[in-house]
DNA sequence: CTGGGGACGGGGCCC
DNA sequence: GGGGCCCCGTCCCCA
């Protein structure tokens, strides 16, 4: 990448955000330019609608400012007051200020409500955060809205320029740039990054103003590593008493960077401990555990959508040399793996793996609904996706004792929503958009649609898409759903009133 | 709908 | 810790 290069370049402000962010907060604690009030058992918190639909899941979806929704019943500019009184005082206020600070602040004996006000509220790093110190998994509680978050496909984002409403960055500019050679994996330039918001809750105007990261940044400066790893805490803010058995070594948001007295005792949400070799790293965008050394700016440029690495002679470019290196096989011809059984030679070795299981006649793959086998385990799950064995009658195995898949059960919902939920948001934010009208509304008790109960894991085609590369087998290891509702008996109040 | 090839992203291992 | 190389799982496309 060269600066001297036609057209458009980006030059990144990284400070932007955290000044964004500062000044936002202080409108939040003089109540300027408040449009929201969030109320929990008596307290209240004078909020930004913008804000909160930033960096909650939740909110972005009841006021339909997720992508993709039509946001047609979007809340209008009539400040409102939401009472949350699901979540605790306390927590409702650590997640405010998490909001407006990227730096979680709690007491240990908190952590549990942070916990359960940051999973209903569909706040994914500080659910995460907080599973990591108390030690526990959260697997079937929250990656649903994980997944939510990246409903269209890495590959279909990649391939159709879909934006996810989550991403900071637009894919599409890929084809704005083009170097001639394969520039220096070490040191991508990651221009477009900076202005995206920490804890992957881009402020409004990163994930939006796509125009603006055209072209070729002329600093390429990797901020998005730095801010992964340089967020400031408090430690001081920080209780003293916990100790740091349940880090277990892995990377939270913001904590796989040394911070002196913060990697020692408190509860560090925002710090963290030492990294080790081979420590995952916190993707700063999808949140994604990326392991491995020098992993990360490979995972990044999934987001950037940036291929540095370009065939000399088709053009074609790459996001990885050893992508190329592969590549470069159909031009020199080579295909070093050949079947040791046919003349056939194949580029990859997973290819020959697979044609292989032809030689052998092998096909390890049953389904369990109508028990065709399959060679390949892919061609299973598009079986199974492609409803075309939905004789549930057949379930006589022929042969092996696999347990019927739960994650074959269709999807009724493409969103992987529970039937129940799509409803349920859909009716809050009609309520909304009610109470915006100068409707007043109140809806107490029943159908509050709170992430947590929305959600649930399906094998569903989206689902899978979602995070499939990150997850193998995801589909059929998500825990039933069932699993979800432990706390269900939990009364979920939600208010909506005119103020 | 299925078989097969190719592309892509993530993880492990090693240097 | 970073990067190369390889393998793997998954998805897409085409016949």
């Amino acid at each position: 990448m060269s600066p001297g290069e036609d057209g458009l370049i980006g030059i990144p402000f990284p400070e932007h955000s955290n000044e964004l962010l500062s000044r936002l907060n202080a409108q939040r604690r003089s109540g300027l330019l408040c449009d929201l009030t969030l109320t929990s058992r008596g307290t209240r918190h004078p909020t930004h609608r913008s804000v909160m639909a930033g960096v909650s899941l939740y909110f972005r979806r009841l006021f339909g400012a997720e992508e993709g929704e039509d946001g047609g019943e979007g809340v209008g500019d009539n400040c409102s007051v939401c009472q949350l009184d699901c979540v605790s005082p306390d927590a409702l206020a650590a997640l405010l200020e998490f909001a407006y600070t990227a730096t979680l602040t709690i007491r240990s004996s908190g952590m549990r409500e942070v916990l359960k006000g940051a999973q209903l509220l569909g706040i994914q790093c500080v659910a995460d955060a907080c599973r990591d110190i108390l030690g526990e998994s959260g697997d079937d509680l929250t990656d649903p809205v994980e997944e939510a978050e990246q409903l269209p496909s890495r590959r279909k984002q990649d391939r159709c320029s879909v934006v996810r409403a989550s991403s900071p960055v637009r894919p599409a500019w890929r084809n704005s740039h083009h170097e001639t050679a394969p520039v220096s994996e070490e040191t991508p330039e990651y221009g477009l990054l900076p202005t995206q918001g920490r804890e992957g809750h881009p402020p409004a105007a990163a994930g939006q103003d796509g125009a603006t990261h055209r072209g070729m940044p002329i600093n390429g400066s990797s901020h998005w590593l730095q801010e992964s790893t340089l967020i400031p805490y408090r430690p001081e803010d920080i209780p003293s008493d916990e100790d740091e058995s349940g880090l277990k070594g892995r990377v939270t948001p913001h904590n796989n960077q040394p911070h002196g007295e913060g990697e020692r005792g408190g509860v560090t949400v925002g710090g963290g401990r030492k990294r080790k070799s081979q420590t995952p790293q916190q993707c700063p965008v999808c949140q994604k555990i990326i392991h491995g050394a020098g992993k990360l700016p490979r995972h990044m440029r999934t987001h950037t959508g940036e291929k540095p690495f370009q065939c000399p002679t088709c053009g074609v470019r790459f996001t990885r040399n050893d992508k190329l290196k592969i590549h470069m096989r159909k031009h020199t011809g080579e295909r070093p793996y050949s079947c040791p059984s046919c003349p056939a030679r194949f580029l990859h070795s997973y290819d020959l793996k697979n044609h292989l299981s032809l030689h052998s006649g092998d096909r390890p793959f049953e389904c369990p609904l109508c028990h065709k086998a399959f060679a390949r385990e892919d061609h299973l799950q598009r079986h199974r996706k492609g409803h075309s064995c939905l004789e549930l009658r057949t379930r006589r195995p022929r042969h092996g004792n696999r347990p019927p898949d739960p994650a074959s059960s269709p999807t009724p919902d493409p969103f992987g929503l529970h039937p129940d939920s799509m409803s349920a948001l859909a009716a809050a934010r009609h309520l909304y958009a009610q109470e915006s009208r100068g409707v007043p509304v109140q809806l107490l008790g029943a159908g509050v649609p709170l992430p947590e109960m929305l959600w649930r894991p399906t094998g569903g085609e989206m689902m899978n898409k979602g995070g499939g590369d990150s997850s193998p087998h995801a589909s059929v290891t998500r825990k039933p759903w069932e699993e979800d509702e432990e706390e269900e008996e939990e009364e979920k109040v939600f208010k909506v009133e005119r103020e």
